[in-house]
DNA sequence: ATGGTCGAGTATCGA
């Protein structure tokens, strides 16, 4: 079981080079982040074509999240869980995906400290957290992946010092990211691979991608009993290269199937 | 030169 996650920036910019990737990378499950479409644009046709079953949750100019599948898609919920003050922007998509309850987030930027926003970013985590409460168990198989706008270390960044006062490496930020991790789940790549300079993400501006001045603020967590039966996990760098590429490269992580469902 | 590039949309804002 293949599952990857994408920020694209813009999937009508991106189309063609996610139809591309996903013939060479082959993934079962995909969450999308920023897609920046309306429900109406999505394009629901393409990824049939290919296989997938999609849902979207999108407002058009900016934000939008989808999850594709080749497992089937059912129990979608849009947004945060009944009970939780719902986000006026279209940042989290859950659904339920051949037994796997996955989950696609975006999580707000936080433009900069002292800015609303970033409380705005702060309060959105805490919420997530308990949306996964109200969505699913940490004894189940969960995966929570996506842009989370947080480098959950030091060694997440290209220069601490450079990012030192700027969002996604606050300490607040990591702890309310570290709260989420903490109802039951794993940061797969870094639990597997301990090494600086994994990044997911590189600004677009001063060749930064080619200089390796990146983040790793897209990540794949997973509950315990799937981080259990990880296989392998790689930052698609492939991705980042080339033609109108995102300024996000995609995560893709291979898990063996539970141990009790061989056979059906 | 106090920016650098994208994508939204068509002036700037957001990342």
């Amino acid at each position: 079981m293949r599952i990857a996650t994408w920020n694209v920036n813009s999937l009508k910019a991106r189309l063609p080079r996610v139809e591309l990737w996903l013939a060479e990378v082959a993934p079962d499950i995909v969450c999308l982040q920023e897609t920046k479409l309306a429900d109406e644009a999505f394009p629901t046709m393409a990824f049939a074509a290919l296989g997938y079953e999609a849902v979207h949750h999108g407002e058009g100019r900016w934000n939008g999240v989808a999850i594709l599948s080749r497992y089937g898609i059912e129990g979608v919920v849009d947004g945060f869980a009944t009970g939780i003050e719902a986000d006026a922007e279209a940042r989290l998509l859950s659904a339920t995906c051949g037994g796997l309850r996955v989950v696609t987030v975006y999580v707000p930027n936080g433009r900069s400290l002292g800015h609303p926003m970033y409380q705005h970013k702060l309060g959105w985590l805490g919420r997530l957290r308990r949306h996964l409460d109200a969505l699913a168990s940490p004894d189940q198989d969960v995966v929570v992946c996506g842009d989370f706008n947080v480098a959950p270390e030091d060694r997440d960044v290209w220069d601490p010092v450079a990012c030192h006062g700027g969002t996604h490496v606050s300490e607040a930020e990591r702890a309310a990211l570290a709260e989420v991790a903490e109802w039951g789940l794993v940061d797969v790549l870094r639990r597997r691979h301990q090494e600086g300079r994994l990044f997911t993400w590189w600004d677009y501006r001063a060749g930064n991608f080619h200089k390796h001045l990146g983040m790793r603020i897209d990540l794949l967590l997973a509950s315990l009993p799937l981080a259990e039966r990880l296989s392998w996990i790689l930052i698609d760098r492939n991705a980042r290269k080339g033609k109108l590429p995102s300024d996000h490269a995609p995560v893709v992580a291979e898990f063996t199937e539970p141990a009790d469902s061989s056979g059906g």
